[in-house]
DNA sequence: ACGACTTTCGACACGGTGTCGAAACTCTCT
DNA sequence: AGAGAGTTTCGACACCGTGTCGAAAGTCGT
């Protein structure tokens, strides 16, 4: 949003007026992806028309292709910043320091948190990204870059002691599939819930994952209870 | 297949004959779950057209809805017997005894394996049965059904005082996902494979999120490995 | 031979995707 | 002031896939 329209009247936009007058109260992109982003929360990606994507953004069907080549495109603009949220709170969590075991309870326990939080399927997403592997590279590397950093960091607890021995590459994949699974017990919208989850908030949920994951790979299993309480002090 | 096919010429079949001249080898329907099941492991359901369905069926494309409603209704036939697989399991795995923590053990190391050897997409199937509720309502059910038992598994090995206190609901949630989670990373067919899971085989797969799981539940993980060996003396 | 039934097909309506060319404006230059 | 370029939007359309409908083309029984 420029200046513009908070104050003066919005200088002319250049371009065929809208059919019924409505004028877009901003970038037509970016409403585009807010009003998409809405839409793929509810009904899924492939649950989501072109036409029903433009008519709430006051266009008709075909001006989308204006702005985007097709709905993967806009899909893929909303996603574009998805594993980067967690691979900065992986930067923070290094830079705060401490203990492998430490790092890794905060890095799983805000990654399940997140998936909670998340609007969309992300296995729906997974699964459309997958079929175009040129078009969300990015995607995908940011992803593997997560699986190795966690594999990482389970490398270097067991080399501390912290940890008990494990395959850090398959541990890895567990945890953040832990985290994945939360969404289908709770999510903000949408049309899948599975049984159970409901009786609980993101927090627990979390909190539970991050639990019974340090559980599984704590070597002492007595100090759980330090190394959450101090990751609740980090991130409330 | 009935014995008519084996021996003497088919037996006329009643009804228009098919352009072409291909005759069916069999009961149209079974001919059209059968396509329909590689086309679907192959290309996921929405990928997945009526037209390619009939035409590898030797059939036409409005041919199809003459067996089936829709290709919802085809899926439902595929996956009508999904669930009970693991839910037969679980009543051999009762029947046969043992301590909670055993057979909880090889349920969880059971249902991990048939997760990477299924050729579907379970979270496609997960999506679009819970689109459908009434439709699916049976797979719904033994689902239910699958995470109570596990539940249940993970309450008793707490009261026999094997496993540790925990949560068995999340438990059981947090345990069918990780056996979920593992058709990322190996699946027999399918777009979508998440790098790290093509080193291993369904074996070890399994048997990894089976150890880790119990890894986190056990009060004493020494007696891991006992149960380890006997889980795969039982389920080789 | 005829009618009932079954299985299959062709034609079609409808909805969704995506393209194309033009409409309807703004802006700049002469 | 007018012309041309550029931008944004729209209408029309081709194509594809779903799903329906009525008829074709058989078999079977009376």
């Amino acid at each position: 949003m420029t200046g513009d329209e908070t104050t003066a009247a919005p200088r002319a936009r250049t371009g065929r007026p809208r059919a019924g007058g409505r004028r877009s109260d901003g970038d037509p992109r970016d409403e585009i992806v807010a009003v998409a982003s809405r839409l793929f929360a509810e009904r899924g990606v492939g649950g989501t028309t072109m036409s029903e994507i433009a008519r709430r953004s006051g266009l008709r069907q075909s001006s989308v292709y204006y702005y985007f080549r097709d709905k993967e495109a806009i899909l893929g603009e909303i996603v574009a910043s998805v594993n980067r949220v967690i691979l900065d709170h992986l930067e923070r969590v290094n830079a705060d320091g401490g203990t492998a075991a430490l790092r890794l309870y905060r890095l799983i326990r805000f990654d399940a948190r997140q998936m909670c939080r998340f609007p969309f399927d992300i296995n729906e997403i997974y699964r459309l990204s997958a079929l175009q592997d040129e078009r969300f590279a990015g995607f995908w590397s940011e992803r593997q870059e997560l699986n190795e950093a966690v594999a990482a960091l389970v490398a270097e607890g067991v080399a501390e002691g912290q940890l008990a021995e494990t395959d850090p590459r398959l541990t890895a994949l567990v945890l953040l599939s832990n985290d994945e699974g939360t969404q289908n017990w709770q999510r903000p919208v949408g049309a899948f819930r599975q049984e159970g989850g409901e009786h609980y908030d993101a927090d627990q949920i979390a909190t539970f994952v991050a639990d019974l994951a340090m559980r599984a790979l704590l070597r002492d299993r007595g100090r759980l209870a330090a190394i959450r309480r101090r990751a609740l002090e980090l991130d409330p």
